[in-house]
DNA sequence: AGACTTATTTCATACCATAAACTCGAAGTG
DNA sequence: CACTTCGAGTTTATGGTATGAAATAAGTCT
């Protein structure tokens, strides 16, 4: 119903980038393999194939014995095609991480910033520090590196200029894209932290292998990523997801986003303790940071009574908050993550599990898994760092040009020589 | 990413859906503006529009006076092309609608309903009897019609056999397709009503021109139907949006599902009853209808505490669901409709923002308009007959085969002559 | 009547996926 | 060891596709 027109050319790349897709996401494959699973014919394989290992970023990968027929070659994306670049801006640090194709880590750089001084320009600095850090000490030429995925925590626009919206760090508006751009000509990609995670969790994590899938994250902030049909879903202004401030108890908990009620209020870690202040009479451990405070309520589930009613009750508004997605978004898996959710779901799984089944319909219900991250928080750069890596897949392992904006609308300027 | 492989001949029909479905939403339009509109080239435009032309679909609508230059010559989809029939299955009453490709009604078949007698073989029967009464009516070949939408109040499998689970109606798994198909070969669709309701308010109503909208619809139930991108999000089994059993007042009031503090147990017209009766010492009109009863109280706003104080309540949670929409979803549209929701909206509109607004983030509420749905309740059938038309529009003008099933997946057989 | 303007069509061209025929590399077989 | 069989991958001829450039159509303006 959107599909835009398509062109001969567009056709070629669209079927470059099904076939690198595959061969990246499911490889190593033989050619054969790779006509049953793309549907097209093997002369057509053959050719891409044959582009894609003159360009290099694909290579041979050994072979498959067979029983009486010529052996199949394995494929598989070349690691060293490439390299990209994964930065996570959080509240208290700055990590920057290079990776090869096949996302192993080469080189970390780590920049922690003073709370509340998290100045866009110190961030800028931090960013270009670390590319050229990372870089040195992996020795990759800046010239090889595809991209730079960065995960910010708030709403990042879809325009040129990369504007963030962060509420946490007092960010309104910075054009972050535009800012780093003056500092790097590598293409820059910057997306909310939540759905770099999801995507991480997608692609080698609790997410492999699904179509609809929400990634729950439940942290100091809660929040979601949404994937359907495989891709990320932003909805008009790619601010969609923002399940922590769904309303879960209509005129309760103040939250500070300002409304009463959200999810976040409940389940977020802030809410939690000041859950467990409330019942335990305004005693709670003083003087050690929220995600010890939990893990410490945690610990006194099982001797204390306050712990233990506190911490069903955040099981069963956490199952509530789980039903909502399961109603609305009908995803085939839930993957609960962030690190106070792993922290309830390892030990709580079943009985959010239980709760959640409470309080949706059973049929979506019962078409839906839950379980939980695979891959801890540190995936935030990870994800981050597949964003240049999806943006070359979908273009069919063309490299995005350097330095300039986004590609040429319109007819394509023709050089002629001589 | 799930794109799947293309050939030359999916560009043609990709292209032709293109082409068509502009000329049919955005129509009349003339090759010239298509060509800005489509990105396709004149010659494609000229090329394509010549068959569409040659095959009857589209036709000429006069044409445009120019200021000096060639007129331009109007297109439109011919409304004579073919006919669509749209079946509403009701609680009440089962309704064929007889529509040609303009969406002019041309007849009408109502089959009053026994309560509770809703089997499958009787609504079937309606629906064959009165797609035969309709096309006799309106006095056109059943052979020229070119499918028939079904609209049922419940989930419904997208697989083949047409799978509808119904509770309302107490159908589980009943094959609805597969039924018809025994008794004509004329392609059936099979859809959720609220789900046409939502196309056709996006086609017709409220939501023209919008790319990400969710009408919600509040009536007996709460359901809510999402576009996103410009189409129907259906999660992974096409049970996504259902809204009314989202949990919007954690262990609140019981609801029909069996779960507590869903938001239907507030806004549905049952809720707001049963809310009315508590705060009114039992006292509610009898013997009228929820619809008539719901208007009473609406009514006596003005003049009794007790209606305005539960009004405006509902109001506040009305508002609440629709802020979970906007933070879940971040549509550019929220068209809220049903019955009930028109009731409250047309009177309390302004209230009924301001209430999400409270609930909802700042930026994507205020990314987002809330309008009344244009269409009435009518509308359900006509949306289930936009069900073939779109199914023709996406198969760029090639009409489905009759009596089969879905077209032959794999290579196309091709008969050999002499 | 001629100049000009804008819409649409025609035509040569480049590009694409594909079927069918063919090659390649191994295991079996007499 | 020749020869067959089998399955993987490649080459080639072909038909389908959108497109730019040039031509044509159909008006207005002076």
């Amino acid at each position: 119903m959107v599909a835009r027109r398509a062109t001969v050319r567009d056709m070629r790349r669209s079927n470059r980038a099904v076939l690198l897709s595959k061969i990246y996401l499911d490889g190593p494959l033989s050619r054969h393999e790779l006509t049953q699973l793309t549907a097209l014919s093997p002369a057509s394989v053959s050719t891409l194939v044959a582009e894609f290992l003159d360009e290099g970023i694909v290579e041979e990968a050994g072979s498959v014995e067979s029983d009486g027929g010529r052996p199949r070659v394995l494929l598989q994306v070349a690691p060293t095609f490439g390299h990209v670049i994964g930065v996570d801006v959080g509240e208290t640090r700055v990590t920057v991480e290079l990776f090869d194709m096949s996302m192993a880590a080469l080189a970390k750089a780590d920049y922690p910033i003073e709370r509340a001084s998290l100045a866009p320009q110190t961030t800028v600095k931090h960013i270009l520090d670390g590319i050229a850090a990372v870089s040195a000490q992996a020795g990759v030429d800046p010239g090889d590196i595809l991209g730079v995925g960065v995960a910010v925590s708030g709403v990042v626009d879809s325009g040129d200029d990369g504007l963030v919206h962060a509420q946490t760090l007092g960010w309104d508006g910075v054009p972050l894209r535009s800012m780093l751009r003056a500092g790097t000509d590598i293409p820059i990609h910057i997306d909310n932290g939540a759905k770099t995670l999801g995507q991480a969790e997608m692609w080698f994590g609790a997410g492999r292998g699904v179509q609809h899938a929400v990634i729950a994250l439940v942290g100091s902030g809660v929040g979601a990523a949404v994937v359907a049909g495989g891709a990320s879903y932003r909805g008009s202004r790619s601010s969609a997801g923002e399940w922590g401030h769904t309303t879960i108890a209509y005129g309760g908990r103040q939250c500070r986003c300002g409304a009463k009620g959200c999810l976040e209020a409940y389940v977020g870690a802030e809410g939690i303790l000041d859950r467990f202040r409330d019942a335990n009479s305004g005693r709670v451990a003083e003087g050690i940071d929220e995600e010890s405070a939990i893990g410490a309520i945690i610990a006194a589930a099982e001797s204390s009574r306050t712990a233990e009613k506190v911490l069903t009750e955040t099981v069963g508004y956490l199952g509530a908050g789980i039903a909502t997605l399961v109603n609305l978004f009908n995803p085939e898996r839930i993957v609960l993550g962030g690190w106070a959710g792993l922290a309830l779901g390892s030990r709580w799984l079943p009985e959010i599990r239980a709760a959640a089944g409470e309080h949706a319909l059973r049929r979506p219900f019962s078409q839906t898994e839950i379980t939980l991250c695979q891959l801890g928080p540190d995936a935030v750069a990870l994800g981050a760092a597949t964003l240049p890596v999806a943006k070359l897949l979908s273009d069919g392992g063309v490299r995005a040009a350097r330095g300039d904006l986004d590609p040429v609308r319109g007819p394509r300027v023709r050089l002629i020589t001589a």
